[in-house]
DNA sequence: TGTGTAAGTAAGTGACTACTTGCATTCTTT
DNA sequence: AAAGAATGCAAGTAGTCACTTACTTACACA
């Protein structure tokens, strides 16, 4: 491994665990299993390097895709939704910990938003899409409904771990019930249009 | 105003600012307006103070009450609503570096889930109640909507300032928007019984 | 073989940290 | 007025922090 990338990544694991100042460059190199000057010479200043550390990160996350034209969206928003809430809760320490340097260091939420913007983006396009169908019974606003799903999600993968008393059961099938809550918020009938057999498949799998 | 009650409001301040590794001795005790050594003399040492402050804010915060026999879900899921998003507001810098610092310090986190702890179960009984009167057409299971609907405003008051476009405008609305977008789900319908007049002349401005 | 580059070792800088000690001052209460 | 408690001031301790300097080692490539 270079040692570029194990310092980078030695600095995203220990800014996880202990926010910004408490990842001393010591810390990190030895984490890297690199000499401390290293750092220095590599990055200049601790600063840059847990900049640097953050857009390595953002840049390496991806996220599940939404169709343009919605055909089952009970499938097709849950499938989403797991692969964001499984996003969030791998990185539920980082988010935490940036997060709270925000108002100490904007800069680093500004890559940080990032995923949090596209991912309502991309929602709000397909509900849109959906009531576009003709196949939401009720008024609502994309937005809002966008920002309830992702809310609960994001709430879920922050929270569960300290109370996970509060949340539905079990964890695994929390985005499903999620997703149906917003789809009968819509009213949306359930079942799809245009599906193949697999996905039927996956649709009914999901409502057992 | 008496010194020690100085010291632990400066505390909870810096802590908000800067968190605990940022809340030194030497910024609280400027803060508050007092020698940085009152504070040894009062407090012992500054994770005790930290501890001491937490406990002294978490003490003087109330909630708002959801009745035990619903009337007018809307009128009063709205008002409940309207409560906790403006507690959370208002701490939404304490409760960022707070949930940073869970995992360096669980003993902060105990105290500071009480709340949410506490919301929840009132929630999720107003809920069920409201189940047990009939008047939800739609299967659901209490904390699964209890969950969404807190969700929904823990993310609007956390994310809101740094990302407003991905949230339901005006923010004054916002608690009302997510409550809406919650009965519809469970199916209740709008309208209350056994209304005053004083609450219906409410719920009437709630839906303009 | 020589040269440039990335890496390590050792030592140290000045600033900041939590916390202590000794003594003087102020205020309250008796 | 006397006594005791709370507070302030000055100075200092031992430790950590980011970062620097000066010098050495290992390796790639020509």
């Amino acid at each position: 491994m270079n040692h570029r990338d194990a310092i980078l990544a030695a600095a995203a694991g220990v800014f996880a665990q202990h926010g910004f100042r408490g990842s001393t460059t010591r810390r990190i190199a030895d984490a890297a299993g690199v000499n401390e000057i290293t750092i220095f010479r590599q990055f200049g200043s601790k600063e840059a390097l847990i900049r640097a550390a953050m857009q390595h990160l953002t840049q390496s996350a991806g996220l599940a895709a939404l169709p343009d034209i919605p055909a089952d969206p009970e499938l097709e928003l849950t499938v989403w939704s797991e692969s964001f809430i499984q996003h969030l809760r791998l990185r539920s320490s980082i988010i935490r910990k940036t997060m709270s340097e925000i108002e100490e260091r904007p800069e680093m939420g500004e890559c940080a938003s990032d995923v949090p913007r596209r991912a309502s983006n991309d929602l709000c396009h397909y509900l849109t899409a959906l009531k576009r169908q003709g196949r939401v019974t009720e008024k609502f606003e994309p937005k809002t409904a966008a920002a309830m799903l992702m809310g609960a999600i994001f709430a879920d993968a922050m929270g569960r771990e300290i109370m996970p008393e509060i949340y539905p059961q079990p964890k695994e099938k929390a985005a499903h019930m999620y997703t149906q809550f917003l789809l009968r918020a819509l009213g949306v009938q359930n079942g799809s249009r245009k599906t193949t057999s697999k996905q039927t498949k996956r649709s009914k799998q999901l409502s057992s």
